[in-house]
RNA sequence: GGCAUCGUGUCCGAGUGGCUAGGAAGCGGUCUGCAAAACCGUCUACAGCGGUUCGAAUCCGCUCGAUGCCUCCA
């Protein structure tokens, strides 16, 4: 076991609704399972706030030297719509709209999911499976079900049989709370609602009718796989029965992740997942962001600052922080003045990291890095409170400030001990990337900029202010700011 | 209606029995040709009412309010 591991980490686990001390399976070795988009349009600004919580949460976890398989799943088959509908699945109705091949929509979402997440900044995961792509497997799930007695087929589509499930004292409902009577008498008219046992049975395999594109032969004939058994499928297949951590929206918990306990107790007779992890969502103007109330913003809109929401465009990092200085487990509305105050303290703190570079250790230490240290890794090891973190390194700002002005030090041991912590924590496990490195490292712009603010100098030494101020104020227009410190001009976008 | 989460200063947002985060804004100062930026300092709040306790923003009860889920939304 690597040194680092001996952080207690806590893990808020949905199902208990408490904090535990997270113990993998296999020691040193963490199995985590993500429920991925799925990719009928183009991935909104809330979808994007999950992802990155789980990205934040699997590079803490590899930072903590465990060797981690992670597994997002890309949806692209059987997700029907809200009305239910079979024949309106969402990615045949896209098909229509678009005048695309499902797959040709499949394909075209899911390349825009990567390239937004690439923006973010969000590790790529280790597996990304595809629900259409196992196929075989959740036929397999559905027949054993099927022989167990926990599942039926019905006029062409199977079904899980919910009752039976709690008639074998497994317990339906123990994810979220919900008691199965009253889950009878609470349910919505959807389509294929008469083919069932019990309204609260869900689909695991259903039934393709002659105008339905996207389908698959199998022992009940041509149909598709229901979504709650894909994700069953697929993280048995490369996690195992029982794995560690299972990550998605709040808004899984009910029915996608119930079903899934279900589906795993009922085919394996285990539990399929020992922590149960739930991101919360983000709202807009108090609302929750969604497609369907017209209350969203795309993630490029925000880069490019083409929306009515915000009054500038806003750089992914920037973004990327924002998010972070909520806890993944709190609801975050995002406003015009909320971005401004994020893109302010994301500044601050890259700005420091850069003038860390500079900084030379000194002979003497006049504070305790290892005690500022522990508490960085305290508040990520309560359970990723990575508010806390921020707050902690903008502690590190102020003492990088500090030396900065020759008002506290740190001896080479020391100094080499806090830089890498800050380099850690910023890039390795929040993952913010700075963007004015980004933006000078690629282009020239740095060598003209540094060009203009020689020619400025000249102009402020003959005291020629109206040249200097000129060439301030055409450079601010162009978005880049000029910055006069004690040991010169530097400059930042 | 059921289940769950929550209500924190001007705004965002942690904290969950005594230690009273952090960011932004504001204010005061340093620096500066002026300005901006930067830096240092500063502000002290927990929806309402009642209870438990030596002590409550934190625990319990009630009231009011918000949000999410309730068969396929991250």
């Amino acid at each position: 076991m690597h040194l680092y591991q001996n952080q207690t980490l806590k893990i808020y686990n949905s199902l208990s609704g408490e904090k535990e001390l997270f113990t993998p399976i296999h020691e040193g070795h963490v199995g985590m399972y993500v429920c991925g988009p799925t990719v009928y349009s183009n991935v909104h600004l809330g979808n994007c706030r999950t992802f990155m919580s789980f990205d934040m949460i699997y590079r803490y976890i590899k930072h903590l030297e465990y060797k981690v398989r992670y597994i997002r799943n890309i949806t692209d088959a059987g997700h029907l719509t809200d009305d239910g509908n079979v024949d309106n699945d969402r990615f045949v109705k896209q098909s229509r709209l678009e005048k695309l091949e499902p797959m040709e929509v499949v394909q075209k979402y899911t390349v825009d999911f990567h390239k937004v997440l690439e923006m973010f900044n969000l590790l790529p995961p280790n597996i990304e499976p595809t629900a259409t792509g196992h196929i075989l497997e959740q036929i397999e799930i559905t027949q054993k079900l099927i022989e167990t007695g926990f599942a039926y087929e019905s006029n062409g589509s199977v079904y899980f049989d919910v009752l039976e499930y709690n008639k074998r004292g497994l317990n339906y409902g123990e994810l979220s709370n919900r008691n199965i009577d009253e889950l009878l008498a609470n349910t919505r008219d959807l389509d294929g609602q008469d083919e069932k046992r019990n309204a609260a049975d869900f689909a695991l395999w259903k039934k393709a009718s002659p105008a339905h594109i996207m389908r698959w032969s199998s022992p009940w004939g041509d149909g598709f796989p229901g979504w709650h058994l894909e994700c069953t499928a697929m993280s048995t297949k490369y996690l195992g029965q029982t794995f560690d951590i299972h990550g998605g929206g709040m808004d899984l918990k009910f029915p996608h992740h119930e079903c899934e306990i279900a589906q795993g107790k009922a085919c394996n007779g285990t539990s399929p997942v020992n922590y149960w992890m739930h991101a919360n969502m983000l709202t807009m103007n108090g609302q929750r962001m969604s497609k369907s109330t017209g209350n969203y913003i795309l993630p490029m809109e925000l880069f490019h600052g083409n929306n009515d929401f915000f009054e500038k465009a806003f750089h992914p990092s920037v973004v990327r922080f924002c998010f972070l200085q909520a806890h993944y487990r709190s609801i975050l509305d995002i406003s015009n003045e909320g971005m401004l105050a994020s893109e302010k303290g994301y500044n601050r703190l890259m700005e420091a990291l850069s003038d860390l570079t500079a900084i030379q250790p000194a002979a003497t230490s006049t504070f305790d890095v290892n005690v500022w240290k522990q508490t960085c890794y305290d508040a990520m090891n309560d359970d990723f409170n990575s508010p806390i973190l921020i707050a902690q390194l903008f502690e590190g700002v102020r003492y990088t400030n500090l030396m900065k002005d020759g008002k506290e030090s740190l001896n080479p041991t020391d100094f080499d001990v806090f830089k890498k912590t800050m380099f850690a924590f910023v890039h390795d496990i929040l993952g913010l990337q700075d963007k004015n490195e980004m933006a000078t490292n690629n282009d020239k712009l740095e060598g003209v900029v540094n060009m203009l603010i020689g020619m400025r100098n000249e102009a402020r030494a003959n005291k020629n202010w109206g040249l200097s101020d000129e060439i301030r104020d055409k450079l601010l227009e162009l978005g880049i700011q000029l910055k006069d410190g004690k040991e010169g001009t530097t400059f930042s976008l």
